[in-house]
DNA sequence: CCTCACTGATTGAGCGCTCGTTCATAATAG
DNA sequence: CTATTATGAACGAGCGCTCAATCAGTGAGG
């Protein structure tokens, strides 16, 4: 059984509270080490004990070690999402917009650079079914930006050349924080962050606005 | 002992081709079956079996698991790196060297979609000092680019409005095509693959043409 | 042409160990 | 005392890797 299918919780004693206190602290520990060592390197001794329990009450939580990885890479999502909402204002337009939240976005991807690289590696451990929910959960993310794009097209502060940009863009925006992560060995070496988010920025920034830059024959 | 440190061949005749042949024999079964079930679930023993001799065989040729791991990353680089230079013609513009190199290498990395994941997921599982060589590979890649970028703002067909515009613009190429693996689940949703190379090109064309693009205050 | 010792390549049963999972039992709370 | 939660020894399947035994090819001696 598998975590996202809540079902069959013992009791219901467990429900009022208990399950999330454990499973929070399940996840905590399990984040740790599997940034540290990979998902199947890492033992679920290894997670009770850092957890503060023992592997017969880790199991009083969760069904499998997979059902651990599921919650992991909830949890790394939703963080994320929280995140980066919180530098989305109704109010602004939308080109302010678009450049708040890839700022906050970049900086979310540099904290969490860890976590990210985690789910690259360690999505396809999850079983079949549950990988699909994950991918949604990253499609939201994406989501977000494609709505930001809207936004601006809409109210006339971003201009787009080509009618399907906006998804290509929001995802290429939203690649841009994991490459961040995953080829820091390489752009650490170049840039620093802020660098990183101001040459980026205006790579999209520049392609948005209102020239019809054709450039030579 | 690692792979990459060439040393103890036990004997001379297996310096003489069969060392190779088997070597090749191994990263054919074992590039199979990494992409159907990963590193870390495929044994040692279906790797053999696939590839048609026995365990101890296969430890003929190599000193651990891990090798067979770098043995792969190696090939699918290097496989990368041979497909994409036979676009690059020395007698064209830089403009035009660009435009061909990136269709064929969005196209590359079309075809070895799985390869591109392979390398993703597993990296991370190489023992550390060869995590490096594997880097330096994935780094000549994006050099190609960077050298095709030089030569176009050598010979002026193509503009860049940053001075450090060249490293990330080959990082943003290399990135896009990962990208179309990695997204392909959203992506292909949206676009062909030949739509996702007009359109990727068309914006990273756009950036380095010559227009002073500023758009609205 | 046969024999047989020699060599390097191949085999796969088996070793030692790790890990995910379970469950009888103990501790604790109400 | 009862109900709930926690424990960790025990289980058994599976793994990477080894190595004594075997096979197949070669060529010198008769």
């Amino acid at each position: 059984m598998l975590v996202h299918q809540q079902k069959d919780i013992p009791t219901l004693i467990k429900d009022t509270g208990l399950v999330e206190t454990r499973r929070r602290q399940i996840v905590q520990a399990a984040v740790d080490l599997f940034i540290q060592k990979g998902f199947h390197k890492t033992t679920t001794r290894e997670i009770a004990s850092r957890a503060n329990f023992s592997i017969g009450t880790l199991y009083e939580y969760i069904q499998s070690k997979e059902d651990i990885l599921y919650l992991v890479c909830e949890f790394i999502h939703s963080e994320m999402e929280k995140q980066v909402k919180e530098a989305i204002k109704p109010a602004d337009t939308g080109r302010d917009t678009l450049k708040n939240a890839i700022d906050r976005y970049l900086r979310v991807c540099d904290r969490m650079q860890d976590h990210i690289l985690l789910i690259y590696r360690e999505t396809a451990s999850l079983p079949g079914d549950s990988i699909s929910y994950v991918l949604k959960n990253e499609a939201r993310i994406t989501g977000m930006f494609e709505d930001i794009l809207t936004r601006g097209k809409d109210d006339g502060t971003l201009k787009l050349r080509h009618h399907r940009g906006i998804t290509l863009i929001a995802h290429n925006i939203a690649v841009l924080g994991h490459m961040w992560t995953f080829r820091r060995w390489f752009l650490k070496k170049a840039f620093t962050l802020d660098e990183y988010i101001e040459l980026q920025t205006s790579l999209i920034l520049n392609e948005l606005s209102s020239h019809n830059g054709a450039g030579p024959p």
